[in-house]
DNA sequence: CGGCGGTGTTAAGGAAGCGTCAAGACCGGC
DNA sequence: GCCGGTCTTGACGCTTCCTTAACACCGCCG
């Protein structure tokens, strides 16, 4: 779950953030000036902070360098209507965008998608690993022992399709379509040949298959 | 210097942007629609694209599909008062930020230095060394047991699209997207000569790649 | 016991992909 | 306009991969 922090001194901008931030099932702390908000930045980590201008004890621009110095974090800066210059300030000083008061709340909330969305390397996590091999989904690597294995275009697609379905069994049909396209779906004797292949190279034993596992009639399963 | 892509088919706002860029010593190029914007981002290469999202012949957000389909380049979104639902869907398409029309030229700039702050790789380790030879990313160096060595423009963007990503299987799609365009995809024959002119270049033994390693039927990968 | 459907294994031919070389096209500077 | 460097383009031989077929195996059921 995403975690926000807001640092407003306002309480009805504050609690209209909450609630709204929580009905979208975002995590929300808040703070109520700069020196508590940077003292919950370090304590609570969140992966986006808005930030209101106007805060009492010091000023925005301050807030921001005090957290670029340690983090790259997304900062929204929430400010006034008509303090362009804070506003250009705000953005040289490591904001990385800003909303004008008073602001829609459909707005604020694809700026912070695209804030997460643009801090975040990938959604999931794409390596998968068991005790005799690992699969990188997004580098396509596959080391077995430490050593990386060759893997054909072929092979790699099945693989790829297996383990993005852990535990799941897959069937022969969808398999084959998703690997040669939706024409071969009677050509089990592919999957036979090239199932034996990855076992050769993944499996401790490849004939006693302990990951890549044979449903017979129906498909085949990977389990990690 | 920075290389800014303005698309807008409003000449004076063309203008106004291309003397005030030039003028902070940036270097501008300009189109005046879509179709024209796609193609001048492949040849240009800019580091920045300003798009008005009012263009006679498609839609804004189907403009920025189109480059977010093979580059990250920073793209800020121009668009006139009122028009919140097109921002939100420019936004959600993959756009970085926006300006809304009429904007102050100091706004506009410091959101494009924001932008280009925010692509640019920030703390990441400019020089990637093996045991033969070493490349200096931000000095666009390459030395091989102590000697420079010449590269050619081309020959240095492939190179640099496979050291930024290391380990990863870079496929041949991306490749050509990345050094000659999101045209030439399916020139496979380009990335022989180069990948073989920089292996003669750069590796020990070329007949035998021990860094740039190919994988048939997928791609190329770089191993540090 | 012997067929039968589904599966695992292996090998060979052809297709596709790759490395290499070289010649021509292009483009800049002089 | 010439010249050197760079980029395209095509052809050739070689390697890798995909497809296909043949055969052994296993469990099931008549």
């Amino acid at each position: 779950m995403t975690k926000v922090l807001v640092i407003d001194d306002e309480a009805p901008i504050l609690n209209a953030l909450r609630i709204n931030l929580a009905a979208r099932n975002y995590e929300v702390s808040t703070a109520a000036d700069g020196t508590a908000g940077l003292a919950a930045m370090a304590r609570e980590r969140p992966d986006v902070l808005i930030l209101d201008l106007g805060l009492p004890d010091m000023d925005g621009t301050e807030v921001i360098r005090g957290v670029r110095g340690w983090t790259s974090t997304p900062i929204i800066v929430l400010s006034a209507w008509g303090q362009e210059s804070q506003k250009v300030a705000a953005l040289d000083a490591g904001a990385d965008d800003y909303v004008t008061k008073p602001f829609g709340m459909d707005e604020l909330l694809a700026r912070l998608r695209a804030a997460v969305r643009r801090a975040a390397p990938g959604p999931a996590e794409p390596v998968v690993s068991t005790e005799h091999f690992s699969v990188d989904l997004s580098a396509k690597r596959v080391t077995c022992g430490g050593a990386d294995v060759r893997l054909t275009p072929t092979e790699w697609q099945l693989l790829e399709v297996l383990v993005r379905h852990p535990d799941r069994l897959v069937s022969q049909r969808q398999l084959l379509a998703e690997v040669w396209g939706p024409g071969y779906q009677n050509e089990a004797n592919y999957l036979r040949v090239y199932v034996a292949n990855l076992r050769r190279k993944l499996e401790p034993d490849p004939s006693r298959p302990r990951y890549l596992l044979t449903e017979t009639g129906m498909g085949y399963r990977f389990r990690p």
